[in-house]
DNA sequence: TAATTGTTAGCCAGATTGCCAATCACGTCG
DNA sequence: CGACGTGATTGGCAATCTGGCTAACAATTA
């Protein structure tokens, strides 16, 4: 339902920021591709291009030639127009991996710098830390303090943005409420926070398994905990008070109640793999080291796979039943060690217990997905308030 | 990303849609407030006014007096201008309830017919049947067959849109493929069709306890099955083949193999309830015998409703920590005569179970939800098609 | 030569502002 | 108590302005 009415200046606004749109979308386009995309006639498409290109949102990058007639000039979206930082925080835990991961892209989406830090947050204020952080992605690359439109972050934990706090964290200091909004203010650019198993999903709508399918389910399989991201048509499910996917804490059912409450996070979380795999003769500290290790010699693992199999299709099978996703991404770095071998177990396992059939897979991004899920992102977040603000201002 | 572009043909259509689409929802307008609502001059909403009426899509109501001036004309879309017919059958069963029920509403939501009827199925096609009814219901409201615009069907099953095939029906020979789009053929009409418990979200979301909340989730307790619908920001989620809600199949977890599998419709369904009332001496044939009984005397049912809600919650606690919704809606003839005694009970159960605190509420729809709800539904379709044919054709 | 690109000129559709007549409520005066 | 003036409001008309379209044209390259 198009609420949307107004006057020539309306539509001025709204044929720039589809041709914006378009130049977003596709990279570099000539005036007679627009011309084919948008249905506007030529002088109209040459008038767009010239506002845009004053308003430093568009360049020409380059010539088309080997046709008939003079050489069409290409237009795309000048990358340096805005940039989207993203910065990834987890816990240190027992792994040595960094707490802080930070990268800058362009408009184009082209990274621009990356870096990676250790940052102990009992000792540190995650407002100056972040702070930081961002200013050295600028310094880095270049950039200005105002050309950053938007920090995306990405936490384990979940985030009200009604009362713009983060919840659930337990990276300390990050559960204050007002953080957010000083950060914000301090940084002078919108921010967004969403869950890291969230950002990967976005990370595997754009660049994994997921791009061509109209909803899937992530599940992801963490050193130590695990989660779920929905994807329903491009837009992840948040649920109320952004506890969609929270799947850790599903209490199982137990028929009798001899058996102590137990939920998923007992059964397939980090202690759980471990567990499994000393039962099974699997060596391995982490429960990283454990599946890899399984994974490297799948015969001497015994039923280590497909005992987790079986433990991971009773969330797969209760997230199936209520979501009918037409895929499930195996994700984490525990998915990622398992690989096929655990991917063709839980396949088994889920046919086995799902109601509906749903196709299985494990996630092909071999770089770090929160990351570029949070870039990727910040990124619409950038070309939509431009693509906005456009509507908006030219008024 | 708004990608729309075009000339002043495009801003005259936005425009008449705009206020058709203020008019549809508000009722009754003045020139007045259309020009407050679209923001548009006081000659443009005249010219738009005029070209809506003489489309008959919108009238003039009565006026308005009692202030200065002249009385000022309220405009109200045209109810005679489009109808929706909505029907929705279910398999006879047990209990003695028509299986055929349909409903007339006109564009601005009025019922201007209803019908019940027992069809038998096994020996009547239902093309002819839901042919019949529909002519039927044409009769009864002196419509022209040209005026019905939408026929909205529910039925107990999943529809896929695709194959425009309904699947998991237990109503003999609605599952032919080809029935469908026959029927819309037959009828002339665009058909919609959904799954009853869907539909009855959608009556739950315009007249029920469901109106103000972003996103609920509706556990519908029938004679014999049960099913879930997902609402989400006014959509409902359907999944990769109309099967997501089928929590009827959803496998419980059992710790050790000695339990045979169940799913929950092993534990809440109608069979289960009917044993439950056994085992706790509450009498009763059907099920909804059963709960009612138990409802009009709770301190003779003893542990009935403390046990019916464990097993609710079993399935609740999945479905909070998948989605986490804002509000639970506990619908169906059994959750409705479990009323406030099975609604407590719900409550303290999930809350000893779910992870996350959702509201859970009993439905107030007394009417039979599903058909107000296809009634809803076929509506709101009517008038996007109306909209949308407005931005397109009057080019 | 033919096809293609991009610009300029004139035209047209549609929305806006400003102006005006008509209408009704309300207070005041005869 | 009734008639009349005042002010607010409605709705129409004319003039203006913005923005996109068609058509014609110059320029360029296979």
């Amino acid at each position: 339902m198009t609420r949307l009415a107004g006057s020539s200046k309306l539509l001025r606004a709204m044929n720039a920021s589809a041709a914006l749109a378009h130049l977003l979308d596709a990279g570099g386009l000539t005036r007679a591709d627009l011309r084919r995309l948008t249905e506007l006639s030529t002088p109209t498409i040459s008038e767009v291009l010239r506002r845009l290109t004053e308003a430093g949102l568009v360049t020409v990058v380059g010539y088309h030639s080997g046709r008939p007639g003079p050489n069409a000039e290409i237009y795309a979206a000048n990358p340096d127009a805005a940039y989207a930082a993203a910065v990834s925080v987890r816990d240190i835990g027992t792994s040595g991996a960094p707490s802080v991961v930070a990268a800058l892209a362009d408009l184009t989406g082209t990274e621009r710098a990356r870096i990676e830090r250790r940052v102990d947050f009992l000792h540190t204020d995650p407002k100056t830390a972040l702070i930081d952080v961002v200013a050295e992605l600028r310094e880095t690359a270049g950039v200005a303090a105002e050309g950053i439109h938007h920090v995306q972050l990405g936490v384990a934990g979940s985030y009200d943005p009604r009362a713009e706090t983060i919840r659930h964290v337990d990276v300390p200091g990050f559960a204050r409420p007002g953080l957010v909004p000083e950060i914000a203010a301090a940084l002078a650019t919108r921010i967004g926070v969403d869950n890291d198993v969230n950002l990967a999903a976005v990370a595997e709508r754009r660049r994994g398994v997921a791009t061509d399918v109209d909803g899937f389910a992530l599940l992801w399989l963490g050193q130590e905990g695990l989660g779920l991201a929905i994807d329903i048509g491009g837009t992840l499910l948040r649920g109320a008070r952004g506890g969609a996917g929270e799947i850790g804490y599903m209490p199982l059912y137990a028929p009798d109640s001899t058996h102590r409450k137990v939920d998923l996070q007992d059964l397939v979380g980090g202690a759980a793999v471990l567990a499994l795999g000393r039962d099974h003769g699997v060596p391995g500290r982490t429960p990283l080291e454990v599946v890899t290790a399984a994974a490297t010699e799948p015969d001497r693992a015994g039923e280590f796979f497909p005992q987790l199999a079986d433990r991971i299709a009773v969330g797969l099978a209760a997230v199936i039943a209520v979501l009918d996703p037409s895929l499930v991404v195996l994700a984490g770095p525990v998915a990622q060690a398992g690989g096929e071998t655990l991917l063709a177990a839980v396949t088994t396992a889920v046919r086995r217990a799902a109601p509906l059939e749903s196709t299985i897979a494990v996630t092909t991004i071999d770089d770090d997905a929160v990351l570029l899920g949070a870039l990727d992102a910040g990124l619409t977040a950038v070309r939509e308030a431009l693509i906005a603000s456009i509507r908006d201002n030219q008024a």
